[in-house]
DNA sequence: CTTTATATAGAACGATCATTATACTCTCTA
DNA sequence: TAGAGAGTATAATGATCGTTCTATATAAAG
């Protein structure tokens, strides 16, 4: 991966994910890179691909931070995943899910690959929490992933690190109280 | 209220909603509402100043629905304002809340009127939910806060009735179980 | 009958958008 | 040393953006 490419994909991200991909234009992404327009054009085809990269790699990043996470007891695990996305909201902006913004900001063309790609993501983390434990139904997952998505809302007008507070106590109640 | 402006603002509030703020142009709201453009221009001042009047118009109508769900007793009054949010859920389109992606959309300049109007809703929703009953702590308001917003996200990956169903199952885990 | 308000169509404004074409400068390597 | 590969600067493309101007039409109210 060459290094224009990369910070070309890390300046993208935080400008998309900041004011929305419709709202930057390259103009700005290759001023804050310090980066031609013509090399921007060498490495991504369209903007919509340089979008959808951006995608795939904070999902890699999102996903590569919760595994650190897992244990193998169900309720350590979901609480870990939990404590995951927590530390996660408490470290990175609080602009909420890029992805739900993205499938948004191009939901009215469900042919298209961000929002593909954004389906496709919503759905691995369903499966994700399915396959940590036998015992965890289709019901828990969903529930689980409300409040997962409650969290990440939530922290766009509260504290995120309280809002991570209170995604421990209602994961605890939710799922490991008596 | 002249026919026109609210036929104006009933066009502008679905294209805005299903494709973002900045994503539809004016050409597209007055097409789809077979007005002309100075006729928008005499009843708005600008996009952003139509874009206000949508989202005022949104949190009327979204309170009022919320406010036929209401009864005295802290239990039902949860659970209703729960029930009456999943219903929203289901009538209304699944594209996320539109005041946190008016929010996102314009979030780089916190003294946008769009932001304050979004901030100021959040909260009032909060107090909303803390006036209903003395016995409702911050964190009940929180955390039922946190429910709701979840619903709402997962709702534009899952069908709103299932999650609507999942909101109200939650509710009375986290608030209402002995 | 005249005024006033409201709506219309259509062009024009300057700005910005994503994208492409052209031509130049490096640096490495064969 | 010749050539390839990668990056740069700049301008141009055609489209669309929000906004404004002009001029006209309609209809109610004085």
């Amino acid at each position: 991966m060459s290094e224009k490419k990369e910070k070309l994909l890390r300046v993208a991200e935080r400008l998309f994910y900041q004011n929305g991909f419709h709202a930057i234009g390259l103009k700005r992404i290759i001023s804050e890179s310090d980066i031609a327009i013509m090399t921007l054009y060498n490495h991504f085809a369209s903007k919509d691909d340089l979008i959808v990269e951006v995608l795939k790699r904070r999902e890699q990043q999102y996903k590569k931070y919760l595994r650190r996470y897992l244990s193998d007891d169900k309720r350590l695990t979901l609480l870990n995943l939990a404590k995951g996305h927590a530390d996660w909201l408490a470290e990175h902006q609080q602009c909420g899910c890029m992805f739900l913004r993205a499938k948004e900001e191009f939901g009215s063309d469900p042919d298209h690959p961000v929002v593909q790609l954004v389906n496709n993501h919503k759905e691995s983390m369903v499966r994700l929490i399915q396959n940590m434990d036998e015992t965890i139904t289709d019901e828990d997952a969903l529930q689980f992933t409300l409040l997962l998505e409650g969290a990440t809302a939530l922290s766009e007008t509260t504290d995120p690190k309280v809002v991570g507070q209170q995604l421990l106590t209602m994961t605890n109640r939710v799922f490991l109280d008596s």
